[in-house]
RNA sequence: GGGGGUAUAGCUCAGCUGGGAGAGCAUCUGCCUUACAAGCAGAGGGUCAUAGGUUCGAGCCCUAUUGUCCCCACCA
């Protein structure tokens, strides 16, 4: 690090150090009792994905909470892996296989599912290696993947316990389906957007009267599925209508008119259609009235036909058919249209029919699915379904006693009313890329067998014909497992469950609070007993620098990798909690991380100022302190109590912030500078004392630091002195009494106010830095201003300084500046001029009375007086004190010109 | 239809438990002062959305209003 360049360079330290790291098993955890445990289970991350913006943020925070407890002492673990993300997945390698021109059916299950573990290798290990280039300090050791075989025990524990426990069901009921990915989707997984639609009023034949019903719909095409029209009991409109029929159009179907709740007197005209196998309501309103459930979609997203039919009567006829199954209707001429065709079609015909009375445009909500945006259809089918009351109960309740909690807490209310919420969750895919279902159905007599692994026979009447479930488990099934799967449950024996279990904090955004953590909280108690973490910490998103959400469609992502190449993974951390506050989302600007760049490159670069002057190899405090010494530690300690607080309240942005201050506005602008006097003086036993306080206050700051910016702060520690090992294992920085210096601190910024006061005048002035004055202090605390001689020859442009006493007799041609301590003044005749500084001085004083008026103005308060704390009154009290000592200087000032 | 976030300097945002408003960028001025021009020293710029309230004291707490963003909800 001798002849270090001028600019950091990132890129050619952070893998090597990553390397280092890892090759000395860095970043690796075990149960020890002599410390306290602290783990993160790591939200996984999709396992053919790329890292984005959100890993960037999501792993910066666990890296820092995780650096930060490992440095305090705990043996901290986080647990990596990897997620089989299914539909996600699967839609890749269907769209790959499409581009060959095959489907999934034209190769098979088993040779899907070998292609399907063919492509997980081949870019599973992308993301791994990318969340690595982000200095993620994870046990990569115990990296898991939700399809391996410890989460897979973990999923067949669970499912199998369920279902001995009755929480789980299989059922034909009214589920999400999406046409396209060609499976049912949990009502978690709908999206809905605003779509510009209709609202067709179409008119139904009353049998009984002859008149006509208007009914207002949003889907005509499922009107083939019609099995009633509903009208509210209360409607003195249709009161005539009870009992009565309607036909329905285009397949002169006759169908009751039922009276029901779901038809809202106020809404439209009062009159709804049902469809029970095709809308959520119309189910509910179905079921009710126990009418026939008629099918008129394909799974696939077409009109049924006769072939849907006879395969419906087969499955009737084989006697192993539900008895909640659906009819399906033959559509006729519209079989096999698409459902966008079949509405073109159906509309076509009810106008030529003179049934279609109006058509008003609306907007309207439409569920989509979220990972492809195809409009799901409300669809009857057979699917397996996890009975949340129970479950949902202990998970709000574990909630409300605090046992979990959330930061900031206002997420608290989002997780509560997802949980009192929620409805049964759907848990079959027809996906065969996850946790393929283990129940097996016997042929014979039509029984579910539930187990870990195939039975051989059934257990009803043993039978041999049996046949496995063909759909897979929701993605979020196994993922609702991770805290403990990964730590070796279901056995409770194991010695990271006992020890790392429950988990300490989860960190991940508001978008999966229902997906992601709620499932979590119920399944850990449900099955272990143990909420799964303690602390929820949520992050918001980061947008783009317009404010748009980073999007494949919009384009505007920008890809962390890429900023990392740029700037260094320490700046992107730097910059994503730096400046943001938890749950709240944040811009992603440029300008922001040259500036985290910048600072990375003051480090630095003060570092490479100490390494050029070092010539101590270990550090020690010396005895002798300076007031400028007790200033930078005092200050330091204080930071470190301030950071250390902040940080165990995960105000990871105000901790960071205040470390960015201290490192750059304290020890670069003042300690360094200060130091600069001794470092090239003749004292060389202050210039050792210097060193080693130099080096002690940076090696203190990069361990302070070091969670936020791992790579360039062991790079620094490495060439400081220090005692053997790496930053990252080293004790988190803790306040000491002894180097607590408030006095000190204090004298220390009225020598630094005096400072500042000279160089505002010689800048206002216009004084050429080359220019050196001699200085004169009045001041009746002279031993105060001794000290600082060589403080203002280096930095205020002194040429030389005299302390005085007594106020000086002439002051002509001498700019005066005054601070409530002292008065001083600088020969600069050529450039002074007594009116402007007779002016200048009268706005001065006119400032300092109005702030003491203001001052005076609160002790004159009675209530004030009586009421403020006792520190706040002497706060304005020492403030009066000064702003008194400030316009004597001035007033004296004044008069002598 | 419910619920929540947010509103602070020209821009992007901090402001921890209420005690005389901060940063970065941008602008202006002067400096290549031997760690750093990715830098140094200074300056200008804010009735902290509006109206009430609580308090000795409000950017912060309460109420209402407005703008904006998000989430949830079966609206045919």
């Amino acid at each position: 690090m001798n002849e270090l360049p001028k600019t950091y360079n990132p890129s050619d330290t952070e893998s090597k150090i990553y390397q280092q790291w890892e090759n000395d098993g860095c970043f690796r955890a075990e149960p020890d009792s002599k410390k306290k445990p602290y783990s993160i289970a790591m939200p996984p991350p999709n396992v053919t994905g790329q890292l984005h913006m959100g890993h960037a943020v999501d792993n910066t925070w666990q890296d820092i909470l995780i650096r930060f407890k490992r440095m305090q002492g705990y043996s901290a673990l986080w647990i990596p892996g990897t997620d089989h993300a299914a539909i996600a997945t699967e839609a890749k390698i269907v769209e790959q296989m499409r581009s060959e021109g095959l489907t999934k059916e034209d190769l098979g299950r088993d040779k899907f599912m070998e292609r399907a573990w063919a492509w997980k290798e081949k870019f599973g290990n992308r993301i791994v290696t990318q969340l690595r280039t982000l200095g993620s300090s994870c046990d990569w050791q115990r990296e898991h993947f939700t399809m391996d075989e410890q989460c897979s025990n973990a999923v067949l524990e669970v499912f199998t316990k369920l279902y001995e426990q009755k929480k789980i069901y299989r059922g034909n009921r009214m589920v999400n389906w999406c046409p396209k990915c060609c499976t049912s989707i949990s009502d978690a997984e709908v999206e809905y957007e605003e779509q510009n639609g209709h609202f067709w009023h179409i008119l139904y034949k009353v049998k009984e009267t002859g008149e006509f019903l208007e009914i207002a719909t949003t889907r005509p095409e499922t009107m083939l599925g019609d099995t009633a029209v509903a009208i509210n009991a209360e409607d003195e409109r249709y009161k005539h209508l009870h009992g009565c029929h309607a036909i329905l159009p285009l397949i002169n179907k006759e169908i009751p008119i039922v009276c029901d709740e779901h038809a809202d007197m106020e809404k439209g005209t009062g009159v709804v259609k049902i469809t029970p196998a095709h809308d959520p309501n119309d189910f509910e309103v179905g079921l009710r009235h126990n009418l026939p459930m008629v099918r008129c979609f394909t799974y696939d997203g077409h009109m049924t036909g006769a072939d849907d039919v006879k395969a419906y009567n087969e499955l009737m006829a084989s006697g192993h058919a539900a008895e909640d199954e659906p009819e399906v209707l033959d559509c006729g001429k519209y079989a096999g249209m698409t459902t966008s065709e079949a509405r073109k079609a159906v509309l076509a015909d009810l106008t030529e029919l003179g049934q279609l009375k109006e058509t008003e445009d609306l907007k309207h909500d439409v569920g989509t699915c979220y990972r492809c945006h195809t409009t799901i259809e409300p669809m009857i089918s057979k699917q397996w379904f996890v009975r949340m009351k129970s479950l949902a109960e202990p998970a709000v309740q574990a909630v409300l006693d605090g046992e979990i909690k959330f930061v900031p807490e206002r997420f608290t209310k989002i997780y509560l009313n997802w949980m009192k919420n929620t409805r049964d969750w759907c848990i079959s895919r027809q996906l065969w890329w996850g946790h393929r279902i283990p129940a097996w159905y016997c042929d014979d007599c039509g029984e579910t067998n539930v187990a870990k692994t195939a039975p051989c026979k059934c257990q009803k009447c043993g039978s041999t014909n049996l046949t496995q479930d063909p759909d897979t488990l929701d993605t979020w099934f196994s993922s609702a497992l991770w805290p403990f799967s990964i730590l070796g449950w279901p056995d409770e024996n194991s010695e990271d469950y006992k020890y790392f279990y429950p988990t300490s904090t989860l960190v991940t955004g508001y978008d999966i609070i229902g997906f992601w953590v709620s499932r979590m909280i119920f399944s850990g108690l449900a099955y272990t007993g143990k909420a799964p973490f303690n602390t929820v910490v949520i992050h918001g998103i980061v947008r783009d620098s317009q404010g748009r959400k980073m999007s494949k469609s919009l384009g505007n992502g920008i890809d962390p990798l890429e900023i990392i190449d740029k700037y260094g993974a320490d700046a992107l951390r730097f910059m994503l909690v730096q400046g943001s506050s938890p749950g709240n989302d944040m811009r992603f600007i440029e300008e922001k991380i040259v500036n985290i760049r910048n600072f990375t490159n003051k480090i630095w670069n003060a570092s490479r100022f100490l390494l050029m002057n070092m010539t101590i190899d270990k550090v020690e405090l010396p005895e002798n302190l300076f007031i400028e010494d007790k200033w930078i530690l005092s200050k330091l300690n204080n930071l470190i109590k301030e950071v250390t607080y902040n940080m165990e309240q995960f105000d990871m942005g105000v901790a960071a912030q205040k470390i960015y201050d201290f490192i750059w506005y304290s020890f670069c602008d003042w300690y360094i500078e200060l130091s600069k006097i001794y470092l090239n003086g003749s004292d060389e036993k202050r210039k050792k004392d210097v060193e080693n306080i130099l080096c002690y206050v940076l090696t203190e700051s990069l361990k302070l630091l070091h969670p936020f910016m791992p790579f360039i702060t062991e790079e620094i520690y490495q060439a400081l002195p220090h005692e053997k090992g790496y930053i990252m294992n080293q004790s988190f920085p803790v306040y000491k009494d002894e180097l607590s210096f408030p006095e000190d601190e204090k004298t220390m910024e009225k020598i630094m106010d005096s400072i500042k006061a000279v160089r505002e005048n010689r800048s206002e002035l216009k004084v050429p830095n080359s220019k050196k004055a001699h200085i004169t202090i009045v001041t009746a605390v002279p031993e105060m201003y001794s000290q600082a001689k060589d403080f203002l020859i280096r930095l205020a442009g002194a040429s030389s300084v005299d302390v005085v006493t007594d106020d000086l007799k002439d002051t002509q041609g001498m700019v005066s500046i005054a601070t409530a301590d002292a008065k001083i003044y600088m020969p600069l005749a050529e450039l002074v001029e007594v009116d402007k500084e007779k002016e200048r001085i009268k706005k001065e004083l006119q400032k300092a009375e109005k702030d003491l008026e203001f001052l005076l103005n609160k002790l004159n308060n009675e209530k004030f007086m009586s009421k403020a704390p006792q520190k706040v009154i002497d706060d304005i009290r020492s403030k009066e004190q000064k702003a008194r000592a400030l316009i004597q200087n001035l007033t004296d000032m004044y008069n002598s010109l």
